[in-house]
DNA sequence: CATCAAATGTGGAAAAATGCCCATGAACTG
DNA sequence: CAGTTCATGGGCATTTTTCCACATTTGATG
């Protein structure tokens, strides 16, 4: 049995296409097809359904999958613990980060380090799903929530705040009770800053809706109204003003978590953008802080 | 990465040897070594200090053996699995026992079932380590230690009497205090059947050692002395003749062990083998029982 | 119903991998 | 010391694999 015939069969199995699969494994679809056919006499078993649109596993292909993909997780440990044993300094670090934070802070933050290291590069990934470092999606995580799983290492960089905030024209000589708000949409309806601009807002009209915490500062900026933001996103822009907090309600402020997985621990560039990363934001009053 | 090079770097670990290597993979040691080569590439990192007589692995390349030999495990998985899921009886099943047992009771036996179904091959292995049956070294063995592993179904089958045996001359009017006798060799001092034999013959000499039942009894049946031997190998011979067991010391018996890993039991192939031990073997006073 | 996009299938040409030959050097064996 | 085993390197014929262009089918859409 050839095992590069079971790797191409498990990006078919994932990605139920012929074609899919070709295009993540970046070879023809003709060659996908034929591994498999490969693949199925070597095991004397038909893996697949041929319908005439899309390859659907039959029950011994989705078994065989199954086991196939736990070759897969111990592919990837390989190829993690052959980065970590590379001590050079050259090569790609891939960071994973909520989007706002990656282009406001990280980004200008680890252009410096690229130019101090020749050779490494970093990637810097602005994800709101949370990447799955184990399948190597990226190195590093800058998480909000704090994370979980096999294998990975965990370590809480700093508590980032959040404020209100608004146009400068917008909040000037207004009552309070005539705020009309700017918030998540729903589908963030859950995340802790959003419950906390609810309670805040009351029966107060919510006028704007995004999912991307950039737009709400644009919009906010524009004179909607009035929206919860990040301080390090918000507290240095001349167009927006921090208003007060509501007196009893303690503004939210979130844990901000580094990951990553152990076997890339000790690897150097990996190392490096991670110290890099924790002497940046280790501070405790970190972005708006200074302004609280 | 390519699987393929990870296969070969693990029977390159395996083995230490290209040449090995290339001999267990059936291709040429060039192909072994430049696909090792490609593997360090792909990885960058060296697994391998080339000394001018054997390959050795680096530290990294052992720690990635260790985990490419965690799929060389999953890649045996598939094999079991795609195997139980041919539903035909043609193919092989591989048979693993001890040597005389094999010789004795399942080749006579075994002959038949090969008749009865056309297209089915037993390959019957007579030896005395145990057989892998994770790396499908075999698909069924039968064993005289309980054995004792992941994923493994183990069924008890009867149990297996010895009994003292001699040459008929030999025993014929000879004084029970000058018997000499026949044993295994100092590698199975600890069997059972050994150390009932070394109780019973006391201060009486041992004249003839081997490590293989075989040759006990032609020697005993050659007339060197009394030895223990399987009922089941003596007790139909005309050159052999069962004596009394000495009063007091229970002769040995031993258990029979069918052992078969959990994925392949219900494979139509080796449920058809097995269901023919069973039943071939079931028989609680199996072999020299009747002249008991 | 015609059209378009996306998917699989087919066959021949190009590219890559493999086996095989050789010679060389180094180390173990008797 | 001769004989054997093992790894290296180069070169080359052969086999295998892969790609590419094209045909075909299907399902969605206007």
């Amino acid at each position: 049995m050839n095992w590069e015939d079971l790797r191409h069969f498990v990006v078919l199995a994932q990605t139920g296409s012929l074609s899919e699969a070709a295009r993540h494994l970046g070879v023809d679809h003709t060659t996908v097809a034929r591994r498999v056919a490969a693949l199925e006499t070597a095991l004397k078993v038909r893996l697949v359904d041929r319908l005439p649109r899309a390859y659907l596993l039959t029950e011994d292909g989705e078994r065989i999958a199954q086991l196939a993909r736990g070759m897969d997780e111990q592919a990837h440990a390989v190829m993690r613990t052959a980065s970590a044993a590379d001590p050079s300094l050259v090569g790609c670090v891939r960071v994973s980060a909520p989007p706002v934070f990656a282009s406001v802070v990280l980004a200008p933050g680890l252009g410096g380090l690229a130019t101090d290291h020749p050779g490494l590069v970093v990637e810097l990934a602005g994800e709101s799903h949370t990447a799955a470092l184990e399948r190597r999606e990226a190195d590093i995580a800058l998480r909000l929530l704090e994370p979980a799983g096999e294998g990975l290492v965990v370590r809480k960089l700093c508590e980032l705040s959040y404020s209100l905030y608004a146009a400068p024209s917008y909040a000037q000589d207004r009552d309070p009770a005539e705020y009309r708000f700017v918030a998540y949409d729903s589908s963030l309806e859950q995340v802790p800053q959003q419950r906390w601009l609810m309670q805040v807002a009351g029966p107060r009209p919510v006028v704007f809706r995004s999912n991307d915490a950039a737009s709400l500062a644009s919009a906010t900026r524009a004179g909607l109204g009035v929206a919860v933001l990040p301080d390090f996103l918000a507290h240095a822009d001349p167009g927006l003003v921090r208003l007060a907090p509501p007196v009893g309600i303690l503004p939210p402020s979130r844990p901000l978590w580094l990951v990553v997985h152990e076997d890339l621990r000790r690897s150097a560039r990996v190392r490096l953008v991670m110290d890099f990363l924790i002497a940046m934001l280790s501070a405790p009053v970190f972005g708006g802080g200074a302004k609280r």
